[in-house]
DNA sequence: TCAATTTAGTTACATATGAAACTATTTCTA
DNA sequence: TAGAAATAGTTTCATATGTAACTAAATTGA
């Protein structure tokens, strides 16, 4: 009854990797995820901050406001993944370096809509095309086919992600 | 001459999310990458610490060496993507916490050979199929071959980003 | 209509992280 | 074989981050 002590690599709903007793991290799906996602966040990152002395956080509230529009906060979360703390502090540089302007709602005075300023919308469209040619040149080791794929496997991964997500968290 | 002005969609080296101008940021592969690689750690970050009481880094210099025996921090960096302050810094807990022990090499006085204590051990067979069962739910969205080219495609895109930070990193 | 609750956003605090400097030892080389 | 360079690992310091507490305004409902 120890049939779990060997990999049995005949069965297909074995994941690479093998048994149940050992765990190789280089075949563990959820580590090897990460080490793509750090790889690839800190090359824009370097990207960014060395050009344009910005966060990928900031980048990210800019991106946002850049394709749909002046927003608020508690929007650009929804938008963005990220969480009220990070967006009021990436508003909040942003502001400081000129690229994004603040105004109050006026029937809604805890609101504030953000906007791109002239500068900001000038570095939006400069690193736009940086990005792209980022995410170009990653994906130059797919053909168009596998890049199609991935995008299908992104999606359903996060939906499988964030269920388990909600689920485990009590 | 300003054909790059709007998307072509007839165009299969086009990337979903259209022209050159705008960035719509749930089309951009690095940041949905980005997005579920968060999550998936997330989830399994609460589920060592809650159960442990250990972080995922902590796990990662367990996991290694729990499949590959006693190894020194130098070869720990190389087994897990993991740098030397990261390494230090697992260690030292996982040595408070009783699950590492450190030996001097006789050989190399600067070296010590970290191995795993019985209860280090215990804690890397408990931890084991927890985390195997995360990996298997969150797979549990694909198909088996979907699994299969989800892992190529990962390792195909590791390469091509290891590439890319490395180029660009001057 | 006004107290309780919710919502938008910020601040504070403790902890995590990355880069650089550091110690100790070994290896290289002139 | 002594001095320079390289290596293993730790410590330091500045900054980033996550959680919780907070302020102010709007909404709810008795």
């Amino acid at each position: 009854m120890q049939s779990q002590e060997k990999p049995d690599p005949t069965n297909p709903s074995e994941l690479p990797g093998g048994d149940n007793k050992r765990l190789i991290l280089e075949d563990f799906i959820p580590y090897r995820l990460s080490v793509l996602s750090n790889t690839v966040s800190r090359t824009i990152a370097r990207l960014y901050s060395d050009q344009f002395d910005i966060t990928i956080l900031e980048w990210r509230v800019m991106a946002v406001i850049g394709s749909f529009g002046p927003m608020s906060a508690n929007e650009i979360c929804q938008n963005t993944e990220m969480d009220k703390v990070q967006v009021s502090r990436a508003t909040t540089k942003l502001i400081e370096s000129g690229r994004l302007a603040r105004k109050e709602d006026e029937t809604d005075r805890r609101r504030f809509v953000l906007s791109l300023t002239a500068g900001g919308r000038q570095t939006y469209d400069e690193i736009v095309p940086i990005a792209k040619r980022s995410e170009r040149r990653l994906l130059d080791v797919l053909t168009s086919e596998e890049t199609q794929r991935l995008s299908i496997l992104l999606s359903k991964l996060q939906i499988g992600a964030t269920r388990l997500n909600e689920v485990d968290g009590s």
